[in-house]
DNA sequence: GTTCATATTTAGGATCTCCTAAACTTCAGG
DNA sequence: CCTGAAGTTTAGGAGATCCTAAATATGAAC
């Protein structure tokens, strides 16, 4: 356990290795709770090759970040996770940040924050938090830590493939990070806060027939199941 | 002369070192016309062992960015200058940028744009000179390369330490980067566009006794260097 | 319980940027 | 011209992060 923790302490690499390490065991990209994740999956994520993570896993458990087991996987420290909601506040209030006050869509800030994240200051970090007015939620509505670094609590919501036909609900958060993907949704209308209603949900290959205020559009499943939903009406149009 | 040089292809340390050859040559920071650099010069800016410059200057001699001669020094080349102006732009757009749209005081700025230079896009770079009305000069009155990479012509102006006893001017410039000396002035109230007077130059070691509103103040002579005015009223209390 | 496909680690290298120590060049003064 | 101080380069290395190829561990299917 590095007493040195301090700040700055860390490379740029080593940062986004907590990040993924903490989202890959949240769930995908949701709520947590401590999972193990596996060499490979960081490898894919951060397109690199697994001998390098078995390597910066090993540096990154000496510095006392992670508890890495050889063959089963890893899992964040306490000082680790604090570690990766820094990282996570930085890149969501930055993606905020972008949106509202530079006027960047939604679909656009993934990759500008993905660099910044690291090269803001505390006050930096302070000063666009206090001009947004301490948001809880990024622009595609992934939650931000505070301050304290306290996740808020998520409002009840499911995956737009769990409605049943007829049923509608307003997009609460858009957990993809594919730029394809976000550039269609984007074009189509489709971000938190509209409202959508599920006619078909067809067989995998087919996808998911939604409507979005006047339009009917055929969704690929694999991007339904990246679209959150609050249920509200029901059958509009059963 | 390598023809890949289209964007992102730098490291930070190789943009730094172009940036700083830049400033270098420009007489201290003013107007430019190619000077050469000494090795020295720019191991003690970068803060890094001669060995290592010289190390740097070979890499960015075989990129085609600088012409280099052992023992002679470093000029740049047309390539390596426009890179350099780049980063000059980026640099100082941040500046004012953090200055008026976050609430930065102009003395605070430098550090946090030192990082970020680096790491903001083309669309950044466009987004903030936006917001800001494609300004000319930064908030220490630097000037700003324009989108096309073309410095503003510079207001004649004068360093303090030129003025006469009792001449006033309107401060344009503060050419500094010591934090100390920046806090100073900030502190003070001297910053660029405000009205000074100079009220007596004495030896070097004494220093500069200037007014700035009702208040009189005795600035270490370096510092009085660094501020360049406009000459404006003449003697209004000589 | 072997066996085998998959996942993982080890070993050995490459590149980048920086370092120290030692050798060399330059240039001004005698 | 010789000398010596100052400035510069060369040589050898360190740590970070990534790579490929080869060796090894795991765990499910027979």
């Amino acid at each position: 356990m590095n007493p040195s923790l301090s700040k700055g302490a860390l490379s740029e690499a080593q940062e986004d290795y907590l990040k993924q390490i903490l989202l890959l065991s949240s769930g995908g990209v949701g709520n947590l709770e401590p999972a193990m994740v596996s060499t490979q999956e960081l490898a894919d994520r951060i397109e690199v090759k697994p001998a390098s993570v078995t390597g910066m896993l090993k540096k990154l458990a000496e510095l006392g970040l992670v508890e890495y087991e050889a063959y089963k996987g890893v899992r964040l420290t306490e000082a680790g996770y604090r570690v990766a909601l820094e990282v996570l506040r930085h890149h969501r209030l930055i993606e905020a940040y972008l949106c509202q006050a530079l006027g960047y869509g939604w679909e656009e800030v993934h990759a500008e924050a993905e660099r910044l994240e690291h090269h803001i200051s505390e006050a930096f970090e302070a000063r666009i938090a206090e001009w947004l007015g301490h948001p809880s939620y990024d622009p595609h509505g992934d939650p931000i830590p505070s301050a304290r670094l306290e996740l808020p609590a998520a409002a009840p919501s499911r995956r737009l493939t769990a409605l049943q036909n007829g049923e509608s609900g307003q997009v609460v958060r858009v957990a993809t990070q594919d730029q394809d993907a976000l550039n269609l949704l984007a074009q189509l209308g489709i971000r938190p806060g509209v409202g959508l209603e599920m006619l078909t949900l067809g067989p995998l290959a087919e996808g998911a027939r939604v409507r979005v205020e006047q339009q009917r559009y055929l969704l690929p499943t694999y991007l339904a199941q990246m679209i959150w939903v609050t249920p509200v009406g029901g059958q509009d149009a059963g």
